[in-house]
RNA sequence: GCACCCGUAGUGAAAUGGAUAUCAUGCCUGCCUUCGAAGCAGUUGUUCCAGGUUCGAAUCCUGGCGGGUGCACCA
């Protein structure tokens, strides 16, 4: 039983004891440590149910607990309106040292989904468009949420859902048909795919300013839905093919496996078929098309168009599909979380209506998180109009700016590509990942790529430091020990038992951010520790302790970047 | 017009209904023969407005104001 759960248990038996039922209290860490280390409100809470005071209750529930305390809390404190403070105990913070040490890459687990299935699916980029800044932004807010749930002890199912066909597919095949020319001596994927971008951008212009064009685009998209022209298959196979491989290289880079790809291509006839098949009992036909009125049934949502008039399933009727397919792929599927910016949050609230109704034993296994949307500080970013700044392109600039700051060190050049990468992926996702989801993020290179303060590279460097203590303690012969231990416990060591209680938090909530803002407060009480402390001292009888507590540091930092999608570099 | 999301130091953010609203950045000052200065220590500055609920509100409710997103055949 973790310490938390431990003294709300106290407290519930004090409760009780004073003949006050209550079924949850909250316990809380006061902001200011002089208050102590966990603070409780139920004295205020319950006065005047018990007609009492609020600090005569608090010292009565403090006598009660006294009776009997656990050896893990030092003492208790009764102050301001009526709380009540619990001090953790010396011994109870040098064994949860111990007990990082022992969990190691397990510390900060919990089982609060247990032996469940959990799908995430998140990114979903289009082939033949450009991997703009909003897909890293869902795909570092997906790959974050998929450790966390899988921290909570669920099996983690990752899939990304990808639109291979529809009108922008015809706008970039015209595009490439227009402009044949590019460098034929350039094989590289990454290459190949911004020219394809460049040709949808030319054919969304040209489709949006040229009725000729405009003519010419939809021609090309029947043929793509009925394959009937060679040409034309040819270059949609090519271009889905070298799309998707660059797609591939990215993830690579940000460090993201799927289990699952699921396609619109494929979605779509399922999806038809479904809602043909609940027509008219869940769909109706409405001038030609076949609707879903979703108010009759929530009257804060809208009606919208599953099936057009000329027969041509839209978006709706192939997430449809998607939901069915996941559940039909993955047995026993108990949430399927689908992460997406805002601007999906009424669609996919009308199409989860639709799909509660036809199978209501899904209504509660599927989950919408949305987050704000990225936009550059010029406006809102648009591939379709051919915007430079790409996804990819930030991440390789942010990846050079590390570059540069690297390159005077003596490193090998594999070594300074590796920090690279690591470095740089890591400003990236850490300022996605540091604000609330809600939120909008402004992108602004210069604040984006930051690597002091409240920033990726700031937490990867404090774990570097931590490496260098281990490897001046190594080379001394100092090794973790608990025979000699300070009096005075540190910021540090009241930070790292909070930990789990953290992840558990950022799962419930599904938050990432709680655990970024945690590790940056984390790095901030190991950074003050470190300049004031000489640590790694031979002479020192508290030198084997202080060693422990930087390796469950180090334990700690490397597991929560983990839950980021962040590698911890051993230098930098 | 209706719906959803967001309004917190100059800027970017955090805060489970709790105590003196926290952190970063920026400005200014000091610290590299120590375990890496991508760091530390110090200094300065804030809850959109009006009501309400509560012992207690940045947080919950109502009404405004400002920004974003979406609302019938794009995804």
């Amino acid at each position: 039983m973790n310490i938390k759960t431990q003294i709300q248990n106290i407290i519930l038996e004090a409760l009780k004891n004073l003949g006050i039922e209550a079924s949850a209290i909250t316990l809380e860490h006061p902001a200011d440590l002089n208050n102590g280390d966990y603070s409780t409100n139920v004295a205020m809470a319950y006065a005047k149910q018990s007609s009492k005071n609020p600090r005569a209750l608090a010292d009565e529930i403090k006598s009660e607990i006294e009776k009997n305390l656990p050896k893990e809390i030092s003492k208790i404190e009764v102050a301001g309106a009526g709380f009540i403070n619990f001090y953790l105990s010396h011994d109870f913070f040098v064994d949860s040292i111990k007990d990082i040490l022992n969990k190691g890459e397990n510390w900060g687990k919990n089982d609060l989904s247990n032996g469940k299935k959990i799908m995430v699916e998140y990114t979903d980029p289009n082939p033949f468009k450009p991997f703009h800044i909003g897909h890293l932004m869902t795909n570092a807010i997906g790959e974050s949420i998929s450790r966390i749930v899988e921290f909570s002890g669920a099996k983690t199912v990752r899939a990304n859902y990808q639109g291979d066909v529809g009108l922008h597919v015809a706008k970039a095949i015209w595009g490439m048909m227009k402009n044949p020319e590019r460098d034929q001596e350039n094989e590289q994927v990454s290459y190949l795919a911004s020219y394809i971008g460049n040709c949808y951008a030319k054919g969304s212009d040209a489709y949006d300013n040229d009725e000729n064009s405009k003519k010419e685009i939809d021609a090309i998209n029947k043929k793509v839905y009925d394959k009937s022209d060679e040409e034309i298959n040819k270059i949609y196979a090519w271009g889905r093919e070298v799309t998707l491989l660059a797609f591939e290289e990215i993830y690579s880079l940000l460090g993201t496996k799927f289990n699952h790809y699921f396609f619109e291509s494929i979605m779509a006839p399922i999806g038809e078929k479904i809602v043909r098949a609940n027509t008219p009992n869940v769909f109706e036909e409405s001038d030609g098309a076949i609707v879903f009125k979703a108010d009759k049934y929530n009257p804060k949502l809208h009606t919208r168009v599953f099936i057009t008039s000329s027969g041509l399933p839209l978006y709706e009727t192939k997430e449809i599909g998607l939901t069915m397919t996941k559940f039909e792929t993955e047995s026993d599927l108990d949430l399927s979380i689908v992460t997406t910016a805002i601007e999906q949050g009424e669609y996919m609230k009308v199409v989860q209506q639709a799909i509660s109704l036809m199978h209501p034993e899904l209504e509660k296994k599927m989950k919408h998180i949305t987050h704000g949307m990225m936009r550059l500080a010029s406006g809102k970013m648009s591939s379709r109009k051919g915007n430079v700044v790409t996804g990819e392109s930030l991440l390789r600039d942010s990846m050079d700016v590390v570059h540069e700051k690297v390159a005077e060190r003596d490193l090998s050049s594999d070594e300074k590509e590796n920090i690279a990468q690591t470095v740089g992926v890591a400003a990236l996702k850490y300022s996605i990942l540091r604000s609330s989801l809600g939120s909008d993020i402004v992108y602004d290179f210069e604040k984006s790529i930051s690597f002091d303060g409240d920033s990726g590279p700031y937490l990867q460097y404090t774990a570097v430091r931590a490496n260098g203590i281990h490897k001046k303690a190594d080379g001394d012969g100092i090794t973790a020990a608990y025979t000699d231990i300070p009096t005075d416990i540190t910021v540090l060591e009241k930070n790292l038992y909070r930990f789990p209680e953290v992840v558990a938090y950022a799962y419930e909530q599904l938050e990432p951010h709680h655990i970024a803002t945690y590790l940056t407060e984390l790095a901030s009480a190991f950074n003050s520790f470190y300049g004031n402390t000489v640590i790694a001292n031979k002479n020192d009888p508290y030198a084997p302790y202080r060693v422990a507590l930087v390796s469950a540091f180090h334990t700690t930092m490397q597991n929560g970047l983990y839950l980021l999608g962040i590698k911890t570099p051993e230098k930098m």
